[in-house]
DNA sequence: AAAGTGTATTGACAATTATCGATTTGTGCG
DNA sequence: CGCACAAATCGATAATTGTCAATACACTTT
């Protein structure tokens, strides 16, 4: 099993909602820092820190060519993403609940 | 379209290691409170913050039966995290990417 | 009613995170 | 080289979040 420490990294990427837009931004295709930049309201430094965020979550990836630097959608890692969400959120089949555990307290 | 700060809360939810294990201990059936607490190592009252997050987010549900409180999964809410997951990382098909904006930028 | 038990809330504090301005780094151009 | 520009890094600060002990609340039992 995979630690939930790095697990969490990855939806701790995608839990602020200015790192949401971006991934919205980025779902058109490949774009560079200075066009993201103008689509939101935050400065240059600020965006630079969440693309690292992005980045180093797996789900974003970055491409410089000359001065600028690209980012467009890590298909791998959202996958991954999501397959995590799913591990995440999946209930096994033959539950067996605490009833039994809450019944011994209750004497 | 929803709003991103709305969605962000939803993956916030996730976005701590101590909540993910609690969902890990939910996936084999609906607990209670004490039992939860039990197979973690944090205070009762951090606990009951944790769990309060998860089901203002709508990934967890709380049943009160007398003294207890019981825990469980919800399927609903979960299924809207994924499908929320897919849609902001999902690439869209004709793609126009940032060449010729880039490329007027260059001038 | 009083005492006991499970959980929620409150208040305080520590840790983390988001943000910005300033600076630095890397690149291209005259 | 020296200037311009895009992006990353640094340092400081504000905002948010995780944590706990103490207390309050709800329910059960005596």
């Amino acid at each position: 099993m995979l630690s939930h420490i790095k697990n969490a990294e990855v939806f701790k990427a995608f839990s602020d909602e200015n790192r949401l837009m971006i991934m919205e931004l980025l779902q058109s295709g490949e774009k560079c820092a200075c066009v993201i930049l103008a689509g939101l309201e935050i400065s240059q430094s600020t965006l630079s820190h969440h693309m690292k965020i992005l980045c180093d979550a797996g789900v974003v990836t970055a491409r410089k060519e000359g001065k600028w630097t690209h980012y467009s959608i890590n298909e791998e890692g959202c996958a991954y993403a999501g397959l995590l969400l799913e591990k995440i959120t999946r209930l096994e089949k033959n539950q067996e609940n605490d009833s039994i555990i809450c019944a011994i307290n209750r004497r």
